[in-house]
RNA sequence: GGCCCGUUCGUCUAUCGGUUAGGACACCAGGUUUUCAACCUGGGAAGAGGGGUUCGACUCCCCUACGGGCUGCCA
């Protein structure tokens, strides 16, 4: 039973259907795939499930493409298609068929829906659908009619999977039906196209939402029906909105794209979600290298997590404290461009720059980032919001201007600013608090905001005392 | 209805028969402070319920309750 490849080399995949964004949970999955191979020198590849040709749009994919770009899961080769296969699945199909593993079903879907209906009528409960045709001799067969192609499944007996997380789970035979493995239009259905393109691909693991795990046993069937190796198993439990109740939209954000929207950095998002439902010990805080070389199949959970967007913040403001300025500055820009926001202009660009030092420990998200560098972000006149407003009061602003000219001609440093500055405040009997206030209104236009001299430093001389004296008046 | 999975502080989790059940986020109190953030100290906070097994169960088994999933010619 379940033929674990170990000597092969570790390949995943994540296979995702195109018929809207990368949500959240696809997103967390791809991430155990990527993470379970790259730290193991496997390969990560990507399948597009779009067989469902109603649902599956070319915009979807674009969107999950550029969801897992944006996460930073780069995968290996181009993105499968699996519609694009479907001669392959067909061809397997009709080989089962010459296997005898698998038969033709006449029966119309109209005639399936109606067996069920009877069923229900007869106030039983659900039945399994046993195909007329699965015994029956192909000299009956009518020439003329489509036919579905169905698994012969067997009907006694049990099937054991071997998951790595769930452990072992059993299915008695008797509940599995004889699926159908090839429509009646000769299109493959997805119990039948998974297992052909898993196994074609190479793939060793397979790590997927729980929401397969009863699929999981019927697949078993086809590989064994082809005499293929199965897969090494690992269903993980889906992901819950903080209630506890699956996550919908009514959650908020469900789509990886809305976090980046949001302005959540994307090496938060990877730790964050690569601690739920999965745990290396007290390990909280961690880069993707040390989540590469800790994670392991044996260490995931198996009871449904819920998303936690304070987790969430604590996460990403350690991750944003952590970055180098270069990486922030381009993942900043690509957070505006994400949001709808304009982008920075080239002077603007240069003082955050600068000015990133003192504002990126102080930030959960880049709109908390942006909003703390404000001061190098804007331009005279500075407007002062309401609550930086009141502390420029005229004796406030009598003060500032005590202050100007003490700054034309001192050395532009925290170590020769600082005594001057204790110096007015201490001539005009307030604590240094108080001379803050009015200074971060007339820097910032803020009651918020880095501390007054990385604001003095990063702006410089000329623009901090036209901006002193353009508050004082 | 049937089958399958799950249930440790509010949340994410550690524990893999013997622990004062640990950590993190959040929360509360205090400290630091130049606002915000950060930081430091302290605090409250958990094994769904009931039966077993065992010298001893959060850990193993059974039942119940609750939650979730599957039960398609969707994926």
């Amino acid at each position: 039973m379940c033929a674990a490849p170990a000597d092969r080399p570790v390949v995943t995949r994540f296979a995702p259907s195109p018929t809207g964004y990368l949500h959240i949970g696809g997103g967390r999955t791809a991430l155990f795939n990527w993470l379970y191979a790259r730290g193991r020198g496997g390969k990560f590849l990507l399948r597009i499930e779009d067989t469902d040709r109603e649902r599956s749009t070319p915009e979807a994919t674009a969107a999950i493409l550029q969801g897992l770009r944006w996460l930073g899961l780069d995968w290996d080769g181009d993105a499968v298609s699996q519609f694009a296969r479907k001669d392959r699945h067909a061809e397997v199909a009709h080989e089962m068929l010459a296997r005898g593993t698998a038969y033709k079903c006449f029966s119309t879907a109209e005639e399936v829906a109606a067996f069920r209906a009877e069923q229900e009528a007869q106030g039983a409960s659900y039945a399994v659908f046993q195909s007329p045709w699965r015994d029956a001799d192909p000299a009956t067969h009518p020439a003329d009619k489509p036919f579905a192609i169905r698994m012969r499944a067997p009907r006694t007996g049990e099937t054991l999977v071997e998951d790595k997380v769930q452990g072992t789970v059993r299915f008695g035979n008797e509940q599995l039906d004889d699926m159908i493995v090839l429509r009646s239009d000769g299109t493959p259905t997805y119990m039948l196209a998974v297992v052909v393109d898993d196994h074609d691909m190479g793939v060793t693991h397979v790590i997927r939402g729980d929401d397969h795990l009863n699929n999981a046993a019927r697949q078993q069937m086809v590989y064994d029906a082809m005499g293929w190796d199965i897969p090494v198993w690992a269903h993980i439990p889906l992901i819950h909105g903080p209630d506890g109740k699956k996550l919908s939209k009514r959650h908020g954000a469900t789509a990886v794209g809305d976090y980046q929207a949001q302005g959540y950095p994307a090496a938060g998002m990877r730790n964050y979600l690569a601690r739920l439902g999965w745990a290396h010990g007290d390990d909280e805080f961690f880069t993707s290298a040390q989540a590469m070389e800790w994670f392991d199949l044996s260490g995931i959970g198996r009871s449904p997590a819920r998303l936690d967007f304070k987790k969430l913040e604590n996460i990403c403001g350690l991750h944003i404290a952590a970055s180098d300025d270069a990486a922030l500055l381009h993942e900043i820009e690509g957070y505006l461009a994400a949001a709808a926001q304009p982008a920075l202009t080239q002077g603007q660009r240069d003082l955050l720059s600068r000015a990133l030092y003192c504002v990126k420990e102080r930030a959960k998200t880049f709109p908390e980032l942006l909003e703390k560098a404000h001061f190098a972000l804007t331009s005279r006149p500075i407007v002062a919001d309401e609550a930086a407003a009141k502390a420029l009061d005229p004796v406030s602003r009598g003060i500032l201007k005590t202050l100007t000219p003490r700054l034309q001609n001192v050395s532009w440093t925290k170590e020769d600013l600082e005594p001057i500055l204790n110096e007015i405040a201490t001539a005009h009997g307030i604590g240094f608090g108080k001379l803050a206030a009015p200074m971060r209104a007339a820097l910032a236009g803020r009651s918020a905001t880095p501390s007054v001299y990385d604001m003095m430093l990063v702006i410089g001389r000329n623009e901090t005392i036209a901006r002193l004296e353009d508050a004082a008046g």
